[in-house]
DNA sequence: TTTTGAGTTGTTCGA
DNA sequence: GTCGAACAACTCAAA
């Protein structure tokens, strides 16, 4: 064995605990050399998810550093990044945890290749998932296409325990230089200003753990019959934290299998759901950039344009849309029941594409996932594997009038709706560009169309599609 | 190979 | 106000 140093190159695992590479670093007892690199999938990313990554980066540099490591800090592509520094510190080789979008895939099967060719160790770990997505198999050896069988196989085939954190890392004799994160300026894309986000971000691995124990000590157990509220606290919040991996899937699960009860249950199936994206897209990549079924293509989409700028911004004259779109402005996040009415809106009342309400779902939410992402547009669109009906349209008056009933929600994210606006409506009006010219005094906007209008419009344009 | 059962999250209408 | 049916077949996965 020899006792060069390991180069662990962290992207998306920004955590100690359950975490199978390092677990295994650790245990050669070999130095450690943590890296963290911004290359195009950290700048080229959505404005809130690149400041989040950013806040991920410095907490989990803080707990390296706790531990007696560091976490070195370099910019570029990484294959050059990565042999230059390797060479720099006399490194045995590169360990990292995988991840499965086309661009990390590619980027890291040329790396493997071109570190061993050079005479480097190079190894890849899991983590990011319950299962790789290619553990879990149809009988036919095929990937899943529809959610439930993929439930039935991964429950029963079971998850891996997850594995404490290391005792200790070994640190290299001298450190490399690392670049400053404060010069990457991750936040400065972010128009609406990373104060606004900041106080809504619950940032690191350790705050992550106190979220995951505070919501199964408190709301797990009402979380299937209270999941689909907005105004209420239920859901756990941690798909913030599972996208920088600053908590492991496997540690959520096993922590909620013992439980007993319909709440802790539909949380892991949601938690399944996070994998079934990341299955689909593994096998299935164009999932993220093209209508999953083909025939979609030959649907009307109305392209961006208006419209589409006055959903972006909040002002479609339907409180619940509104909202949600307000809230994830000044949130960074926005509750999954809400995702699916704006998305409905977008795609069905306003037949917009949904790669446009995809890209700013992107630019704004701190919890975006590639495949998550993909995987609902496409699903709410129609165009995805085990979509909605295409009579599946959510009437937005009807959805707040179930899950809104009071306008809690409602009240809490617009201004003009509230005699006296929160600090949350207010603030949106703080976050947006001076360009957009909104005024909390202003009247709230009227409706874009008629919902039975549109709702007909997007039927007879599924028909439509059918007949040809 | 064929058959069979099932399929996240909705809305509307009429009884 | 409540409840069941219609909406539309089709694809998927397993027997």
């Amino acid at each position: 064995m020899p006792d060069t140093p390991l180069i662990l190159w962290f992207r998306r695992d920004l955590r100690l605990d359950d975490h199978p590479m390092l677990a295994a670093a650790a245990a050669t007892g070999r130095p450690l050399l943590p890296v963290f690199i911004a290359d195009r999938s950290v700048t080229e990313i959505g404005a809130a998810a690149r400041w989040r990554w950013g806040e991920a980066v410095a907490s989990f540099g803080e707990r390296l550093k706790a531990q007696g490591s560091r976490l070195i800090l370099r910019r570029g592509a990484a294959l050059p990044v990565l042999l230059s520094l390797a060479e720099e510190v006399g490194a045995g080789g590169v360990w990292w945890t995988r991840l499965y979008d086309p661009f990390s895939r590619e980027r890291d099967s040329d790396l493997k290749e071109t570190l061993k060719s050079k005479g480097f160790e190079a190894r890849s770990f899991p983590g990011h998932t319950l299962v790789e997505p290619w553990e879990v198999a149809t009988g036919q050896g095929e990937p899943y296409k529809v959610y439930t069988p993929f439930w039935k196989a991964l429950s029963a085939r079971g998850v891996a325990d997850p594995l404490p954190p290391p005792k200790t890392l070994r640190a290299p004799g001298d450190w490399p230089g690392s670049e400053d994160l404060a010069a990457w300026r991750l936040g400065a894309a972010m128009n609406r200003g990373a104060p606004v986000l900041a106080g809504h971000a619950v940032i690191g691995e350790e705050a992550a753990r106190k979220r995951l124990e505070l919501f199964l000590k408190t709301r797990v157990e009402s979380y299937r019959d209270k999941r689909d509220f907005p105004a209420l606290e239920a859901v756990s919040g941690l798909s913030e934290n599972l996208t920088y991996g600053e908590i492991g899937p496997r540690r959520i699960w096993h922590a909620a299998l013992p439980l007993q009860g319909e709440g802790a249950t539909h949380f892991r199936k949601e938690l399944a759901w996070r994998d079934f994206a990341h299955h689909l897209m593994y096998h299935f990549p164009h999932l993220l950039d093209a209508n999953w079924r083909p025939e979609w293509d030959d649907f009307a989409w109305k392209s961006d344009g208006p419209q589409a700028e006055r959903w972006r911004r909040g002002l479609t004259g339907e409180p619940i849309v509104d909202a949600g779109l307000r809230q994830m402005y000044v949130t960074g996040t926005m509750h999954n029941r809400v995702r699916m009415i704006v998305a409905s809106y977008l795609t069905k009342h306003l037949m917009t594409h949904w790669k446009v309400g995809l890209d700013w779902f992107a630019d704004c939410l701190t919890d975006w996932d590639p495949a998550s992402n993909a995987m609902g547009w496409q699903w709410v669109a129609g165009s995805g594997p085990d979509a909605a009906p295409y009579f599946r349209i959510f009437n937005p008056e009807t959805q707040a009038e179930k899950f809104d009933e009071k306008g809690v929600y409602r009240k809490t994210f617009i201004a003009e709706l509230a005699r006296d606006p929160g600090p949350e409506a207010l603030a949106y009006f703080q976050a947006v560009p001076r360009s957009w010219g909104l005024d909390p005094e202003a009247p709230y906007p009227r409706r874009m169309i008629g919902l039975a209008e549109g709702r007909e419009r997007a039927l007879a344009a599924y028909a439509a599609l059918k007949k040809a």
